[in-house]
DNA sequence: TTGAAAGCGCTAACAA
DNA sequence: TTGTTAGCGCTTTCAA
């Protein structure tokens, strides 16, 4: 920077103006420090800006595990959206244990502006954790409500109830749902936990019973966990003419084992999944889902993040919560071939 | 780091030593210093230290799109070998387009200790483009080949080669191969380009002739195209017994258009792909795949970056070149129900 | 084994 | 509109 001061025969301070494209500098100076620039090759060090600023240009974001296809899809949503705004991503994986969660909590991803957490096993009553962060946060999902910070997240009960009440609509009556937690009579509030609420919802007012036998606990929600599930649903011999699978993943193994059963999908069995990724698309049947707003949960989280970052540490600004909208989207494994995707939407 | 100095009545540098585990400090010193350190809840400023030791514990990972599958477990693996060695990994996606990729390689990705960069666009023709670059990189995939850098890839031929030797161990006669580059004459060396080489090897080994019309031009390779050419390939009455896919989520989508087509998979057609995703466990029939070896893949590739960074720029160290091992793994899509995989591996 | 001093490259605050 | 000064928090060098 020195080098191109001189260069430019210009202060240390000019070139800094220039860099950071401030007004006010005189448009023929700006020239010649910009050919001094392009002519040394020289180019800013953001750590040093970072010790002076205290801004790093770089936010976090931790999700539980990259493999699973929605967090690969929204951690793409979320790259894009940052880079919009010139900020560097460190992404970190936390979803192996609690420890592992707490500790990026405590300490953030390295040295970055501001986190976008999308924590998995921390839950509502580790809510007090939350309180100790003296960094920009934005949590993503549906662990730890009521916290003091942003939270992003999408309409779960609605959104589930609208998928069974697109099953209710093609005439289905037993509808099983698959992905309950093993623990969901905890008053936790995980998105299963609302998931299956929207589905007794939808039941409630459709006039059909509850039946315990339908209600599926299934974890974690990978394919082989929807295929066992569905196995032993059938075995049981218990009467289904419908599957609402929590994610869209559980809802390829629902698809493989109803294929193995030798049940016509969706002339015997009709499965709507939650997430809309984008191989659903191309499963045979391909797979009736939810479209839970990815993009906007991730432009709408950066964008939150940014804010609190220009407020600076202990604004006192009160937390905002923000529900990206959905739609359902039918495909064959709920009506059949020849379908297309009916947008029947809501927020 | 002042006020823990202060606190522990020892200078600067000895809470430096503390901090980096230098040895030469007391115990009893030491034992001071860290408490002092927990009592005030001193973290150390990494932009500081970046600044003045000139390296930021940061590496970049430049991959064209975390959409694919196969990028989105890279990552993940990468992301896991970075955090055993204390790294954090900013994360870029680079396959918009090639001036895109130019720029990534110019500056890297932000402040980073090196980078590693999975290009999509860039081909061997731009390999005078490395000669620019002044930071440590290493070089994921097949693009680019013969440069000055580290670089980490597959056995692409061979592993191709054994995927078709397979096939034809089961008595299929008739083997399209669907992905290869629209411009795969032009002496190109893509991924697309190597799996046709060993393609062809595997036929020419076993005395299968090459027809024209059993290799399909396939871009890019998302579930759609794999369906779109398949369906073309059978609208063609072209005799077929198996279909080698050139990675998985073409054959997902290959899948979908046999089955359409009422194909049986693998009694009338057995299919093959390439990179072993997860969810290929799961389709119905389950894929059968190569397994490229990501996690050896990842690690050494960060392990050869660590040691670029280590030695410091131009240090001129030959350039490394380092393959993978690969395994064939068998599933329900080549040898039917009951398959169990076998590792019919090498490297 | 520990301390003192210098300075990494940049921007904020102020001055001209 | 541009320049001057100071200092962000750390590690390096050299000395004790």
């Amino acid at each position: 920077m020195r080098d191109v001061a001189l260069l430019a025969r210009v202060s240390n301070k000019t070139v800094s103006n220039v860099v950071n494209d401030h007004p006010h500098v005189h448009p023929e100076t700006r020239a010649r420090v910009q050919r001094a620039i392009a002519e040394l090759g020289y180019r800013p060090n953001l750590s040093a800006r970072g010790l002076r600023s205290g801004r790093t240009g770089v936010i976090g974001l931790a999700v539980p595990d990259l493999r699973q296809t929605y967090f690969a899809e929204l951690a793409d949503a979320v790259l894009a959206a940052a880079e919009r705004r010139n900020l560097g991503v460190i992404v970190g994986q936390v979803g192996v244990d609690r420890e592992h969660e707490i500790a990026v909590l405590a300490n953030g991803l390295r040295q970055t502006d501001g986190l976008l957490f999308s924590p998995e096993k921390l839950g509502t009553e580790d809510r007090g954790l939350l309180d100790g962060v003296e960094y920009p946060l934005v949590l993503l999902g549906e662990r730890i409500f009521g916290g003091p910070t942003d939270h992003v997240t999408m309409h779960n009960v609605e959104a589930a109830r609208a998928a069974v009440e697109h099953l209710v609509g093609l005439g289905r009556r037993r509808i099983a749902v698959l992905g309950a937690h093993p623990d969901h009579r905890s008053g936790q509030l995980r998105p299963s936990d609302l998931r299956v609420r929207g589905y007794r919802e939808a039941l409630a007012a459709a006039g059909l019973p509850e039946d315990p036998r339908l209600e599926r606990e299934v974890a974690p929600w990978l394919p082989e966990d929807g295929a066992a599930a569905t196995r032993r649903l059938l075995a049981e011999g218990i009467e289904v003419d419908a599957i609402f699978t929590l994610n869209d993943t559980l809802a390829v193994g629902a698809l493989r084992a109803l294929g193995e059963a030798g049940r016509r999908v969706p002339e015997d069995v009709a499965v709507i999944g939650f997430d809309d990724i984008t191989l659903g698309r191309f499963t045979l049947p391909s797979l009736s889902s939810i479209d839970p707003g990815r993009d906007e949960i991730a432009e709408t989280a950066v964008a939150m993040l940014v804010e609190r970052i220009a407020w600076g540490a202990g604004s006192g600004h009160a937390p905002r919560l923000h529900k990206a909208a959905f739609r359902v989207v039918a495909r064959e494994s709920t009506v059949g071939p020849g379908a297309s995707a009916h947008p029947a939407g809501t927020a």
